[in-house]
DNA sequence: GCGCCCCTACCGAGCGTTCGGGCGGGGAAC
DNA sequence: GTTCCCCGCCCGAACGCTCGGTAGGGGCGC
């Protein structure tokens, strides 16, 4: 054990994508270098190489990261069975727990754009996910607990760009992630102008 | 006149401006090359620069519209005179469709994380009109006409990030301008949720 | 002394930018 | 009306630099 200064960090896969995906969500993916992320990492560039195959499978294996956590959450008893609204509540919740928690991964997934291979399969799946949630909506609305005046995909879209929008700006510290999430939901469901009565 | 094919573009600062954000907007800013932008223009690479002195102002000429557009928001007389809650209205409503409008223009401006200087600059005005908002919803909330359980500053960054998310998505078609404008409005005041009774 | 891990040094490619020149039309000179 | 030149506009080519990625050597632990 070098008990001097260097915390003699493992140099596995896992912990390089960490690293990098801190990296890219600060500087983003293109406008990050391999020595960015190198230097980050306390590591020379050359010496990733021994561990990793480039710069696009660590982003790969970050985007694998976020979008298994994300169909986690629809698989969760919770988002499969009970009235429709109580699943999307649920889903709702969790998904803005879940970017709070992996908040790099998510980030990065967030803004990719279907640039390369890997890009466009992340933006497919994302899609999946967004198609599901749709129709839980749509089911929603045909119980009559969701307003008959929203498109089901336009709420969609709308209630998760407000979600995924906190990896715009939170950093860890005065916000809570359970305040956060419990304000995605309020306002998802019933916005932010008091009840009358 | 020549009559015959070449529609004889003007090829001014603007127009290129106009050109460089749809790239930007598609490829994103440091994915973009001056070639992208050129070929797009259908000009070369090296005849941009008798135009504009680089790549930067093109960045800055676009963001400089998007804050524009957004602070003439905040100056209409809607936006000024009345309750803090129906001048909020507006401004969602306005900030809605103007996202629409401008769509290159405020995609960039949505994805700027303050990389250079003028990015810097860019994001120090758009962190000033979101005080600005901010303090219109902690007005409304001592009027009591919005929830007392929510962060102004939290529902401010939520609503806009719904709002924004529409620079993600958004291809003129399918759904008009103001019908997801409105869409917008709704979920941020009385969310998706059917109202009971 | 063998193998794993990281280093220094380097490569070709692509980037933003610059340079010098060519092309073409409009106005002045005659 | 013809000639000539100037100047705005655009191009091909190349510069310096940084990028992602590679080659090969060295040292440390087992």
């Amino acid at each position: 054990m070098t008990a001097l200064d260097a915390p003699r960090k493992p140099y596995d896969i896992d912990s390089l994508t960490d690293v990098a995906l801190r990296v890219f969500a600060e500087r983003g993916y293109d406008g990050a270098s391999m020595d960015d992320v190198a230097r980050a990492a306390g590591i020379t560039k050359a010496s990733i190489y021994h561990h990793v195959s480039g710069k696009e499978a660590l982003l790969e294996r970050g985007l694998g990261r976020a979008l298994d956590a994300l169909f986690a959450i629809i698989e969760e008893p919770e988002a499969r069975e009970g009235r429709a609204i109580e699943r999307l509540r649920h889903i709702v919740a969790r998904v803005a727990e879940t970017t709070l928690q992996l908040l790099p991964e998510l980030t990065v997934l967030f803004r990719v754009h279907g640039a390369s291979k890997s890009e466009r399969e992340a933006v497919e799946r994302r899609r999946a996910f967004d198609r599901h949630v749709t129709e839980i909506i749509a089911g929603a609305q045909r119980d009559g607990d969701v307003r008959r005046d929203l498109d089901p995909r336009l709420a969609s879209r709308l209630i998760f760009g407000m979600s995924n929008s906190v990896v715009e700006w939170y950093r860890s510290g005065t916000l809570s992630r359970e305040t956060i999430a419990r304000a995605v939901v309020a306002i998802a469901f019933e916005g932010i102008a008091a009840r009358r009565g």
